[in-house]
DNA sequence: AATCGCGACATTTTT
DNA sequence: TGTCGCGATT
């Protein structure tokens, strides 16, 4: 793509932009990823920096990844190699592990990064015991502290993690009364409950730090109070990396800023790079008042880049006119100066079944004039709307991929494997343990939480055990000595050898340990189908560490929680994906699902059929607009991902599973682009009729 | 300890 | 709509 590019007089002033604070404001499809390689490549080849003085921080490892690619095409390969890529957690982890001392680590000690699953698991415990003490129903305090722990964990990507308990209240108390109000309670009780809710969340925090686990928000919480204390510290770090450009900077919440802020400080020789239309990660603690901040903290030039060269004028005017209803914007136009084209179609079905047989034919149909499947691409607004659209592709025989959902780290087959290397490299990850107890023969749930009680409390740990004795190991328990043969085992297969052989050859051996060893893994599954879903997902991850490149399978696995994978990405198949995760990517032609009102914008009291909530669109007063605006620009993203077509598909009722059908009507956002909806759906091809007839006959 | 079956349940977006 | 947790089996 980039190659021989020639770059505009905007897009050359911020290349050539040599010191100094800059905010860039740049609009969607300006090219922004392409001028930050540039920058960073003439940096190298005027001499004015080396490689590895150039630190590149990017939101998510897939454009960390895009970013690599793209340094790799432009400059020499040890040139690129040399450029350090990281995302936010990526950075943190990193920062954490080279000075874990002063993170109150041992030499021989390491962290383990908490899965999801490991902290619902961690959570429940530690909810079922306050339960216990305070002889409150187990599922109900388990529900109450779900909704806390998101409360809490938003806390402390503002920075904040109390750790004292007078404190902890007086936070919790405070984001309850923020929250949505629940009537009801009565307020002692209220207060009863709040000081509970606030003691199982400090005794997660504790364990944490006892059994040395970090969770995601603790990857740049910690790093950014270290750097704000240790100004020497943070000194050194910002004269190890001269220059440090930051993209999609729209969406970092506060401990990020502060993180790269702390950096930057003393060379404020720093380049923030985003887009406030594009801000969609609110629900994140990401804040747009984070890049003013940011202006304002470094006295930073603010350079533009309006010219739109992803998609012609009909995409980008219909865009433009839809994010013109928001209040809380920086001043920008992006224009296109593309031949005029298409501006959006908006068809509307009668169900949601209909509206994916449309979809699939409108696809059929740009099959038929040669429209490559990649160039193809469905945006919704929830993960589910995928299960909506999957039988139909399926039917019509349209190859796809599913962006997202259940993370492909996260299923139980790839998390077994994982929980074995985690065993290995921290021989006391007791949560990694109990995420095996269904694989371990003659262990169950009872025998499992004495024996990891017993081992906390004689102070042992799993690497010890494997070198007693059988009868020694019955001091852990009944489980003791099963469990000792079960490490003896997973450490032949994981350790020996290790320095000899390629990472995914390692991989590979460990897998077959899991499947054919005592753990039977595929063996436990009656359903043929599901044995060989999994079957296939293993061998996926073998792959999926030789695609890595990495050269220590271990770090590589181990830090899974913080990356997304990679395969399937060359194939030419369908994507579907949610409009989050399509941020920064762009298809020629792009279908949006669900262009409804009460998906998009999304409320889910219309979704429930009880009629759309009045959404203020006083934006409640906060910064960035509030809900209904950060909807908007969610509609922006998808509108403006698209190149040559937009297609926004809408259907009259939509039945979710577990709720009873509603009608809702075409999204407001479709009057908000100024375009109108088409009454019917020319592309329909005759099978879709049928189909449309017989679900509804 | 393992297995089966029942009912409840909850569904925005993700590093 | 399937998954999750719980309790009663064997």
């Amino acid at each position: 793509m980039a190659g021989h590019m020639s770059f505009t007089e905007d897009q050359t002033s911020i290349i050539n932009h040599a010191e100094g604070p800059v905010l860039v404001l740049a609009g969607a499809g300006s090219g922004k990823t392409a001028v930050l390689v540039e920058r960073a490549a003439q940096l190298i080849e005027s001499g004015k920096a080396v490689p590895s003085d150039l630190l590149l921080i990017t939101f998510s490892r897939k454009a960390a990844r895009e970013m690599r690619t793209r340094l790799k095409d432009r400059l020499q390969e040890w040139e690129a190699d040399g450029v350090r890529v990281e995302t936010f957690h990526g950075f943190g982890y990193q920062f954490m592990r080279e000075n874990k001392v002063m993170f109150g680590l041992k030499d021989n000690e390491r962290w383990a990064i908490l899965s999801e699953s490991d902290q619902k698991r961690m959570m429940t415990e530690l909810c079922h015991s306050a339960a216990d003490d305070y002889q409150l129903d187990r599922k109900r305090l388990r529900k109450e502290l779900t909704k806390m722990f998101k409360l809490w964990s938003r806390l402390k990507q503002d920075g904040v993690c109390p750790t004292r308990r007078d404190k902890a209240i007086d936070h919790i108390t405070m984001l309850e009364n923020e929250g949505v109000s629940r009537g009801g309670t009565p307020a002692e009780q209220v207060s009863a409950m709040t000081e509970i809710n606030a003691q199982v969340l400090l005794d997660y925090e504790k364990q944490k730090v006892e059994e040395r686990y970090l969770d995601f928000d603790d990857l740049l919480l910690h790093p950014a109070r270290m750097l704000k204390r240790n100004a020497e510290l943070a000194w050194e770090i910002g004269a190890n990396s001269p220059f440090i450009m930051v993209d999609e900077s729209q969406d970092t919440n506060l401990v990020q800023y502060v993180m790269v802020r702390e950096i930057a400080k003393t060379h404020t020789n720093i380049m923030l790079v985003g887009d406030d239309d594009q801000s969609i990660y609110a629900f994140r603690g990401a804040r747009v008042a984070n890049v003013k901040r940011f202006a304002r903290d470094f006295g930073a030039t603010v350079m533009r880049l309006e010219r739109n060269f992803r998609s012609h004028p009909g995409i980008v005017d219909a865009a433009n006119s839809l994010i013109q209803h928001n209040q809380a914007r920086l001043s920008k136009r992006p224009y296109s100066e593309k031949p005029q084209g298409e501006p959006p179609v908006v068809n509307m079905s009668e169900t949601d079944r209909d509206m994916a047989m449309d979809i699939t034919s409108y696809i059929e149909q740009k099959l038929e004039e040669g429209t490559p499947l990649t160039d193809i691409a469905i945006l919704y607004r929830t993960n589910r709307m995928a299960q909506i659209l999957e039988p139909s592709l399926k039917r019509a025989g349209i190859p796809y991929t599913v962006v997202g959902g259940m993370s492909f780290f996260e299923r139980n087959e790839i998390q077994a494997v994982i929980s074995c290397v985690r065993l290995a490299e921290k021989p006391d990850d007791w949560q990694a343990l109990k995420s095996l107890e269904p694989y371990i023969n003659g262990v169950g749930k009872k025998g499992m939480s004495d024996f990891v009680h017993a081992m906390k409390q004689q102070k042992a740990d799993l690497m010890s055990l494997t070198f007693e004795s059988e009868s020694h190991a019955k001091r852990f328990g009944k489980a003791g000595p099963k469990i000792r043969d079960f490490m003896a085992g997973l450490l032949e297969n994981t350790l020996a050898d290790s320095a000899q052989k390629e990472p995914h050859h390692l991989t590979r051996r460990l897998i077959e340990w899991v499947k054919d060893g005592p753990m039977q893994l595929l063996e436990r599954e009656k359903d043929d189908v599901m044995r060989r879903r999994r079957h296939q997902n293993l061998e996926q991850l073998v792959d999926e560490v030789r695609l890595s490149g990495t050269k220590d399978f271990i770090d590589y696995l181990l830090e899974t929680p913080i990356s997304d994978y990679q395969a399937d990405e060359h194939k030419d198949v369908l994507t579907l994906s949610t409009i989050h995760r399509s941020k920064g990517l762009e298809y020629p032609h792009v279908i949006i699902a669900g262009f409804s009102d009460g998906l998009i914008p999304f409320d889910p009291s219309a979704l429930r059929g009880e009629g759309m909530s009045l959404q203020n669109e006083d934006g409640d007063g906060s910064e960035d607009g509030g809900r209904p605006e950060e909807e908007r620009r969610l509609g922006y993203v998808a509108l403006t991902r698209g190149q040559e077509s937009v297609y926004l598909a809408c259907a009259k009722e939509y039945c979710f599973p577990g709720n009873d059908p509603v009608t809702l009507a075409p999204s407001r956002f479709v009057r908000e682009m100024g375009i109108s909806v088409e009454p019917a759906a020319q592309h329909a091809n005759d099978a879709g009729r049928i189909f449309a007839g017989l679900s509804m006959g």
